[in-house]
DNA sequence: AATGAATGAGGGTTCATTCAT
DNA sequence: GATGAATGAACCCTCATTCAT
């Protein structure tokens, strides 16, 4: 990669900064090219250069913050902790940007997501799918996971946690409440049955 | 209520079920106040005759929207049902009407959620929570409930259940492990412990 | 016809001849919808609300053109006029407008004629046509035609004639020549064979 | 001229050739220098290294144009054809390029036409216009004008059939009365006077 | 000489809101 | 009270042109 080329990136990489954090805080629609390009110190006709128009720029910016927020798991997942341990950080882990994710920013995440041909579902199914699936195997041989239950439903239960978790309505009311929940996680409302 | 009265509720609610169900089917910010007059066979002026800004008028379907809603769980709690039917229902009963809710009407639901001094908060302090701190009792003195977890925790882990069942981009891949998810729910991912 | 729908008659009008006036000058292109809108006193939004988009409106004024070219012709054809008279007007009849027309209208008006389902034809077709025909017939029986000739191509040598004498970008070499042009149009190149 | 200069002018071909087809496709004004320089391979600049604005460069391919029209007929005049068929061919002739040409192309054509000191107006007064009146003096002799019009007006008149034939909204409808359009050419509307 | 990058100015269009009847 | 008409502000986007390498 040359100097030309090694700019390029750069302003990129700028604009799809400036970009997802606007979108982040106040969502897509609210969000117009002229203040992206005001925080990215550059001018519209230079995002319209590099991104064709808005849509493909919140596409773009999309694919951006997934690599971002994976490459926060990556390590989790390859790290010495137990069980236990890293499906608790998985659910409560707030990733300190999609905590504040505002609502149409995800809105047109989730656009995105059914759509077909997809960014997303790709990179879920060849990357984020599998380490899942590796994980609840781990669980099910030591006995912190029904066998029984199938790993759909497991995927679903706990994306479902941390979705939630990072909901920026409800996390003020989370802390107090965080045991209760990992008990909930681990054991439902039934609660653990010592005998 | 005379008849002068009764023609301007109608009217009012004309424009209320014309705003509500566009709000639903495109959100908020992309259905114009024009296109509700057109719904609603009224004029763009007679709009704001009743509801002075768009953001007010908002905020009125917000709360039509939730008397409409809430109506149809006040039965589910008055019914003979056995308590985990109750509990199951209220998960996965799909509100014919919330089922197909759009994300940007949902965020704007939210953004009252989050307001001081809102009519949702209220309403849920006073009619909703009372109902369900009810049926949790129940469940406890039953022994459906682990009576270690605080109402709160249960409380949120009821609604996380029930709003992500709801999200119209996962209700199709539900069915096939509702078995599955309905054990989640009652036992956690340990699983029912059988001995 | 009550106040209400003639002044939006007025209005429509006003910007009829606003943009009619600006087309003939600069050309459809160059024409902003803003500038439209500051000669018809107007403002740019009033224009979309009577006229959906400029390529509405470029239509709209188009017919609203012929409307008004076509009256000028109207009582030509009736008038007490010989037949050669009638032909020379025709032909040489300046319209003081469509003198001073500009091609990017004109090649906007030619866009509309070839499209199908298009107003001009059936206008042409219905009212124009019918009153040359019946000049025709008239010209051959008087022996100022000969009437071995289709009435399509003296309609169509006649058009060509009287097209030409009105692009704006010849008209000043006109008249020096207007009577020799006659000769040709009578006569032919080979000319008049007086024996 | 040396191995820069060919190349200079292989680039300057280039530039030309690939605005004027994309003028006679699609008119002067809806072609961006950027698609010019896209079709011929080039960089924006350098197109402003060789044409110092936009203006600028359609007047080049103006003259370019005209200079590549003109060889066409240039053969026709010098051939061996009689007097009547060489008219019939400049009248009926659809020179290729010409016949679709569009209309802000030859708007801006005409432009240049009208204003002085321009090429087209010396180009056609040092070497199209000698030919055209060597060609009419020719008929004049053979019998086939009548002397007592002027050249002018035949010019004139030639090229009002010429222009008009291949206007592209009428070529379609043109084949069926060319015999007809050649009698009145020859004869005007009157017709041939045979006794 | 040639280019990729960048830009100011402007265009059409939409929208929530107000005016005037 | 109800309406059709009107508007200013803003938005996305395009373009001819210049800058910097």
């Amino acid at each position: 990669m040359d100097g030309f080329e090694r700019r390029r990136e750069q302003k990129k990489l700028q604009i799809l900064e400036a970009a997802l954090s606007l979108f982040i805080e106040f969502g897509t629609q609210k969000v117009s090219i002229a203040e992206i390009a005001k925080r990215a110190k550059v001018s519209q006709v230079t995002i319209y250069n590099y991104y064709e128009s808005k849509d493909k720029l919140i596409q773009e910016v999309i694919i951006y913050y997934i690599h971002k927020a994976w490459s926060e798991y990556e390590e989790l997942f390859q790290s010495d902790l137990t069980f236990p341990e890293k499906v608790k950080r998985i659910i409560f882990q707030k990733s300190d940007i999609a905590n504040h994710i505002h609502a149409s920013f995800f809105q047109d995440f989730m656009k995105e997501y059914t759509e077909e041909n997809n960014f997303i579902e790709e990179f879920y199914a060849e990357k984020a799918l599998p380490k899942f699936i590796e994980l609840f195997n781990e669980g099910k041989e030591q006995g912190y996971i029904d066998p029984s239950i199938s790993n759909e439903a497991i995927l679903f239960y706990i994306q479902m946690f941390k979705e939630y978790m990072q909901r920026p309505d409800i996390a003020n009311s989370l802390l107090p409440i965080t045991e209760d929940l990992t008990k909930l996680f681990f054991y439902g409302i039934v609660g653990k049955n010592e005998n």
